[in-house]
DNA sequence: GTAGTTTCTCAACCTAACTTTAGGTCAAGG
DNA sequence: CCTTGACCTAAAGTTAGGTTGAGAAACTAC
């Protein structure tokens, strides 16, 4: 009764204003199903207070090198009619802390190893343990099919490190 | 005399196999300037062994996060001609560990803040650091002005967190 | 009630990073 | 000599993630 009596969504210009998103790109984000608004009766976007912190979640994904097909996968964690908890909030934060995790180590490997893997002679991607992630979560661009992770199996054999 | 012999230049395809990156991929890093092979008397393009390392240090700079253009950038500090030298990579590698150390580091104040920001209220925008990374070095994709980094003043004063 | 601001849709455009296609050249082997 | 395979160029296509623009309808305020 008390309190959530005032509930009547927001515009998307208020959802720009809060989240610092542009409107056409909350639009996009609809068109992919990351924000599921209703409309009211002149036909206008309504959405939950929620989607302001869902959005803002979405941002932080991209900032990780998610994409909005990865992030919509993880906000399917979500529940998809009730407003989403503290505690939905924090299962959706477990799992991409996994992911975080990784990509931590992945870079702190880097790290530690650049000046001996760039500086010396390793560099030559049958050794270096850097070209194979594991966790994926970069792909910041288009098309190219093959990337890192799916190289033709490299010819052994000769000694092939230095250059 | 010895060993430095049998000099003539690698063909596209021996460094495509070599690096795991597509024939085609090598020829638009050329179109890009991020190689610069020389021709033969046929036309074909023929690459130093030292191009392998170059491209794989592209590779692993387009990991993380940097752009074709800001890899130029970083690459612009080899010897044009000369081949480039564990010392010249080695100092390539240290302005470039200045930029993995600030990334690491965003990421795991992200993973220390995740259930505190996520899980709680915090994800408003006003109060939470995560949304000025200052590190750039993502941007995966194509034309969004304003992503991060420059939104408009949030208009500050009412109690906003609770959503 | 009317001006001004938002919002609507839809299609076209944009950038980055490549791939694909079409049409032709070059070098080696049988 | 002919075929095969690697290579060439130039232009067009592709994907992700949006932005821009036009023309119309809806909301807000005086």
């Amino acid at each position: 009764m008390a309190g959530q009596a005032r509930q009547a969504g927001v515009s998307i210009g208020v959802l720009a204003e809060r989240t610092g998103l542009a409107v056409s790109a909350i639009r996009y984000y609809e068109s992919q199903g990351l924000v599921t608004p209703w409309r009211n009766a002149g036909g206008q976007r309504r959405f939950q207070r929620a989607d302001i912190r869902r959005l803002s979640f979405v941002m932080i994904a991209q900032q990780l090198g998610f994409s909005l097909t990865e992030i919509r996968a993880l906000l399917a964690g979500l529940p998809g009619r009730r407003t989403p908890t503290a505690a939905d909030w924090a299962a959706l934060s477990a799992g991409f802390r996994d992911r975080l995790d990784a990509r931590i180590a992945t870079l702190q490997a880097l790290r530690d190893n650049l000046d001996g893997c760039i500086g010396c002679g390793c560099l030559s991607l049958e050794k270096c343990r850097l070209y194979n992630p594991g966790d994926r979560a970069h792909a910041g661009g288009a098309g190219p099919r093959y990337l890192l992770g799916d190289r033709p199996a490299a010819p052994q054999g000769a000694a092939e490190t230095g250059d």
